[in-house]
DNA sequence: AGGCGTAGCGTGCATATACACCTAAATGTC
DNA sequence: GACATTTAGGTGTATATGCACGCTACGCCT
């Protein structure tokens, strides 16, 4: 076994959080005028997706805890991008929604975004980033 | 040009950012023991290869808003584990380092986190490891 | 019907992240 | 040497992230 990759300076975690934050800025600069914050970009681009979905499994797509999503859907119900319901069949399901307005705002965004993602391909290649993208989903896909 | 990776599903950073989530989860279930948080983990570990070292450079060095680095090593500070000094030869420099306590922090950590790091390679296999790690540096020093 | 276990969500707390703005020290210019 | 500029850092505000904990509603079992 190879102490090699044993080393901190090799964590997974650590280079995907790094690279992650490197990578961010260039989106945030690009997607700045649409007020859109990158993780409310993700949220509304899967509910567009998905439809009306509850918190749990919209959390679940995102890889993220269900608390950390119920505070990131805050901003977004306030500024009436996104619809919080509960639902008619389990008084316990919330459904979330993307709004009207939701959809307006995203379609806007993705203008800004198309831009950084394009220069993003043009960058790496986009056969490089077809095969990152998939070992990326296989990582998911692992620790799931 | 393919319209196929212009799709927001295919953003860069929302890719990153979500497989940084998902594999985040298994560090931080084996390093709760040892109390340190994963970005804290990081830092302690950049401070132990670099020694003392200004604030702006260390922050270089993680990819992190200089800002953010101020604030997240406020804990560190406050328990010991960090030491932040004015440099001598430039009163406007801070100089960070680590500090005793924070090695055998470190230390301490490490083990906890090797099993973690041992765990995700035999999932993923060292080599793809290698070259996913390679990439990840590659799109880093692309945006830099 | 009553009670129990479980499933879905939200909140309190702590850390993480970054932008806008401010302060102080060094440096460059005349 | 005086003043403008640049450089290093911190703070206010807002969002992001997740754990521990608590609440309510549903389903099942008797």
């Amino acid at each position: 076994m190879t102490d090699f990759l044993l080393d901190p300076a090799h964590c997974v975690s650590g280079n995907l959080h790094k690279t992650a934050r490197a990578v961010s800025r260039l989106y945030a600069d690009a997607m700045r005028p649409a007020g859109l914050a990158r993780s409310q970009f993700a949220v509304l681009g899967h509910l567009e997706r998905l439809g009306p979905v509850p918190v749990s499994e919209l959390a679940d797509r995102l890889y993220m805890e269900r608390t950390t999503l119920t505070r990131n859907l805050s901003p977004l119900v306030d500024g009436g991008l996104v619809d919080r319901q509960p639902s008619p069949q389990d008084a316990r399901v919330k459904l979330v929604a993307i709004t009207d307005a939701g959809r307006a705002k995203l379609a806007e965004a993705r203008g800004y975004w198309r831009e950084a993602q394009a220069r993003m391909l043009d960058s790496i290649g986009e056969d490089a980033w077809r095969k990152l993208e998939d070992q990326l989903r296989q990582l998911r896909r692992m620790v799931r």
